[in-house]
DNA sequence: ATAGAAAGGTCAGAGAAGGTCAAACATACG
DNA sequence: CGTATGTTTGACCTTCTCTGACCTTTCTAT
C-alpha cells in the first residue's frame, strides 16, 4: 500500500531515469501542489529517500528563481571503509584512532592526501584550545564536524 | 531556473568573454533598460556575482557621461591564494564571502569541488549551534580553523 | 560661479523561493 | 496492547531577488 512518500519518490525517479542528464531540476512548491501537499513533505521524501546512502544529492538554491536539484551519482565506494568510520561516531570519537582511518583511507586511495589534510585540521585540538572550550565539549563538535566532512566526500564522489 | 540576476550575469560575462581587453564599460541605465528592470537591479547584480571574491573589480563615474566599468581579474595562482588568505583573516571573516571565495577558488581550479565542500563543512554554522556556543565565539574557531586549512593546502601541492 | 540635467549609489522593504522542527497521525512489530 | 518507527502537516525561519524612494557626484550651459 504504497503512500505519499512512495508516490512521490517514484516520480522523481522515473523523471531522472527520463533525464539526459544526471540530474533533474524541480521547484518545491510546484511539486508539492502537483501531489496535493505541503511543501514540507517534498523534504521529508528528499531526506529519506534521496540520501547520500542512497547514492543521491541534493543542492538547492532560496530566494526568488529557487529550485532543488536532484544528482544520482553511482557508488561503488559503498562498505569497506564504512565499517571503520562507524567506529568514529559518538563515544569513541579520539583523535588517535581517527588519524589511523584517515591514514588507511589514503592507502586505500579513497582520498586525496590534501583531502586527509583538511580532515586533520578538524581533528586537531590547538584551535579549540585557543578558542577556551573545555575538552569533552569540542570532543563533541570536532566528531560533528568530522563526519559532516565525511558526508559531503561521500556526496561529492565525481 | 534562471532568474534575472542569472540573465544579466550571463550577459556580463559573455561580454567579458567576447572582450578583447580584460574589461567592459556599461551603461547602468541602458542595461536596466535592455533587461527592463529598475537600475539598482544591476547594483545588485555586481554586487552578488562580481564581488572581488569571486574575482572581480568594479569601478564606476557618476554624472553626465558616467559609466560602469568591470575588470576581470585572473592572478596567478599563488597571487589568488594570498588575496584569498588576506581577506579572510579575522575582521572580515563572514561565511558569505567565504564561499564566494571558495566559489572563486574553484573556478580557477585553485582547489577541486571536494576540496571545497570540506572547506564549506568548516565554515557551516549549524555544528557549532548544536554545540552551544556563542555566534561570536566560533566564528573565531571557524576563521582560525579555516585558515590551518588553507595552510594545509598550501603545504601539500595540488 | 551656478543651476539643472544626467549619470550612478544606497538602503529598506516587499516578495519569492526553500529549510527546520516538533507535534499529530499511522503502521508495524514484539 | 504498547512501543518503535515512519509519515504528514503546519507554524515559523533564512536566504536570495527585485523594486522604488531618495541621495551623491559630475558635466554642461548660461
Amino acid at each position: 500500500m504504497p503512500n505519499l512518500t512512495d508516490y512521490i519518490e517514484e516520480y522523481l525517479k522515473k523523471l531522472l531515469a527520463l533525464s539526459s542528464k544526471h540530474f533533474i531540476e524541480i521547484r518545491r512548491r510546484e511539486l508539492a501542489g502537483k501531489f496535493d501537499c505541503v511543501p514540507s513533505q517534498i523534504n521529508y521524501v528528499l531526506e529519506r529517500r534521496f540520501s547520500p546512502e542512497r547514492g543521491y544529492l541534493v543542492e538547492s538554491r532560496r530566494g526568488g528563481g529557487g529550485c532543488i536539484r536532484i544528482y544520482h551519482i553511482k557508488q561503488e565506494i559503498a562498505g569497506s571503509w564504512r565499517g571503520a568510520l562507524q567506529a568514529l561516531r559518538e563515544e569513541e570519537f579520539e583523535p588517535m584512532k581517527v588519524r589511523q582511518v584517515l591514514q588507511r583511507m589514503m592507502d586505500e586511495k579513497v582520498i586525496s592526501r590534501r583531502e586527509s589534510s583538511l580532515l586533520a585540521v578538524i581533528i586537531h585540538d590547538e584551535p579549540y584550545r585557543l578558542s577556551g572550550i573545555e575538552k569533552s565539549d569540542y570532543r563533541k563538535l570536532q566528531c560533528r564536524l568530522f563526519n559532516q566532512a565525511l558526508e559531503e566526500l561521500m556526496k561529492v564522489s565525481y
